[in-house]
RNA sequence: GGCCCCUUCAUCUAGCGGUCCAGGAUGCAAGGUUUUCAUCCUUGUCACAGGGGUUCGAGUCCCCUAGGGGUCACCA
């Protein structure tokens, strides 16, 4: 049985690199019919807040991640915590350390101006004498003295690291609370984690927790060390980069399947496949396969997974998803030629909200350099001639309909298909480019082709008169 | 600075000693389709950080250098 956990810190929202550690283990858990947990890691009572954790709920809940039983506050396990610090003290594992803070402060100071790696000295691991009166002591946890301290990543293979890098941390501060390593190696073995899959700044954590992990007997879960996400130019990663909300993704008109598809091919890849469903990604999915170096965060890719994604979807759901844009398409009755049209144009949500709300709405402006080059000599009049004929065609309704008619425009009078086409592009939306001219015409209708005409007529001749 | 980790096109990556004059994707460029723009299709551009080994043979193994990242709390 595999049993994975996410474990953040409710410091605030989740960005998208702690998105992809979920995503991870949420994969790995799932394709051993495992188990993937939630831990909040809420030690620093000063510093979480309600607020961050609803945040990385609401997120899960977005891109349609889900966890087994109900998330673990470690703010709630404090007396499980004492309990194995009591523990430890009494098999003298552990002991109390009546340094004051200053006085530490004072060593490493001094160790420094040595040019010495600051480290505890150790000289209350074996104080038998009367302790110093008036100080509240740390705990701290007794660190081999000796040797190293071996370990597989899964990711990045063997590490070794010297014993004299890892010295007697703390374990409880003088007011009693447990410290971070100390809590995740005791939370990690009792929740029965097998794999953990973690960002890689957590690399130089793991040797503390193993030294936890055997003071307390349990056994060692398997590691694995992901890279991190840099920004572009190889840089950490800015907040307008990646570094911001994952929510902010939605807002901007991502789909969360596109972002977890951009996400797990950041450091990871099976042949040459870039598309993922879910589906294939719980099918293929493994921590092993993660490459060891860092792998940079890259927009147009998104983008383009983004587009994708968008393609494929049905009108429904899109017509649903762009509500959150403003655009209501749900009972608009043309409503399946928009969304065919546009899906195809855009990148995100966002996008084709806009795109939509242009064609939909009238233009308020004209664009001076599409005029300028759609209305040469007699564009107007030849506008409004088409304007003439398309009044006195019957009832039109299929972009078929309005292509017809503009080819028998064109063939009558004997010009091209540009001729006609720009004007009208510009008095339809105001600039040039756009989607087909019969698709607008038939989503905006008859009616309003004509007054778009006729507004544009009226604006060439107040502006542009010669 | 000490320690740890990393290093294939601009970017994400394939490659697990010969099948690699290094493949795919994004981006970019050109062409085609189109009434325009976008999409789409085709083609092109672009890389094994450098230097030593090991080996009949190295992008693949080892070492060094350089560069990058991480970490050194009574934070998590």
């Amino acid at each position: 049985m595999v049993v994975t956990r996410f474990a953040p810190s409710p410091t605030g929202f989740l960005h998208i690199g702690g998105l992809r550690t979920a995503l991870f283990n949420y994969l790995w858990a799932r394709r051993n019919d495992g188990e993937f947990k939630l831990r909040i890691e809420d030690t620093d009572m000063s510093r979480n807040s309600a607020e961050a954790t609803r945040a990385i709920l609401e997120a899960f809940e977005w891109v349609g991640m889900d966890y087994d039983g109900e998330p673990i506050y470690q703010s709630d396990r404090f007396d499980l915590y004492r309990s194995y610090i009591i523990r430890l003290l009494d098999e003298g594992k552990a002991y109390y350390c009546y340094m004051s803070k200053e006085e530490l402060d004072r060593l490493r100071e001094e160790q420094m101006a040595r040019k010495e790696r600051p480290r505890y000295d150790g000289r209350y691991r074996d104080f038998t004498g009367e302790p110093p009166k008036g100080i509240e002591p740390v705990v701290r946890i007794k660190a081999p003295l000796e040797g190293e301290i071996v370990f597989e990543d899964g990711i990045k293979g063997t590490i070794t690291i010297s014993a004299d890098e890892v010295d007697d941390f703390i374990i409880a501060r003088s007011d009693g609370t447990p410290t971070y390593n100390f809590v995740v190696a005791i939370d990690d073995a009792l929740m029965g984690i097998t794999d953990v899959i973690r960002g890689d700044d957590h690399l130089y954590n793991t040797p503390k927790q193993i030294v936890v992990y055997e003071a307390l007997g349990f056994k060692l879960p398997k590691f694995y060390h992901v890279p991190m996400i840099l920004g572009e130019g190889g840089k950490k990663l800015s907040k307008r980069e990646g570094a911001a909300d994952v929510m902010d993704y939605k807002r901007a008109g991502y789909l969360p399947e596109a972002l977890l598809n951009f996400l797990v091919r950041l450091g990871w890849s099976r042949g040459d496949q870039e598309i993922f469903t879910m589906e294939e990604m719980l099918e293929h999915f493994d921590p092993s396969d993660i490459n060891a170096s860092a792998s940079q965060y890259n927009p147009d890719k998104l983008l383009w997974l983004n587009a994708h994604y968008i393609k494929n979807s049905s009108n429904e759901r899109l017509a649903s998803l762009l509500e959150d844009f403003g655009v209501y398409l749900l009972a608009h009755d043309k409503r399946e030629i928009l969304l065919d049209i546009f899906k195809e144009r855009c990148k995100t949500l966002k996008e084709m909200a806009e795109q939509i709300t242009e064609v939909l709405e009238t233009p308020k402006e004209y664009d001076a350099k599409a005029i300028k080059k759609a209305m040469k000599g007699d564009a107007s009049e030849i506008l409004a001639r088409f304007g003439r004929k398309l009044e006195s065609a019957g009832e039109l309704h299929l972009p078929t309909d309005y292509h017809s008619l503009l080819e028998d425009f064109v063939k009558e009078s004997q010009i091209g298909f540009g001729k006609i086409g720009m004007p009208l592009r510009v008095a339809l939306t105001g600039r040039l480019g756009g989607p087909d001219l019969s698709d607008m015409m038939s989503i905006i209708g008859k009616k309003e082709t004509l007054q778009r005409v006729e507004n544009f007529l009226r604006h060439m001749d107040m502006n542009y008169a010669s």
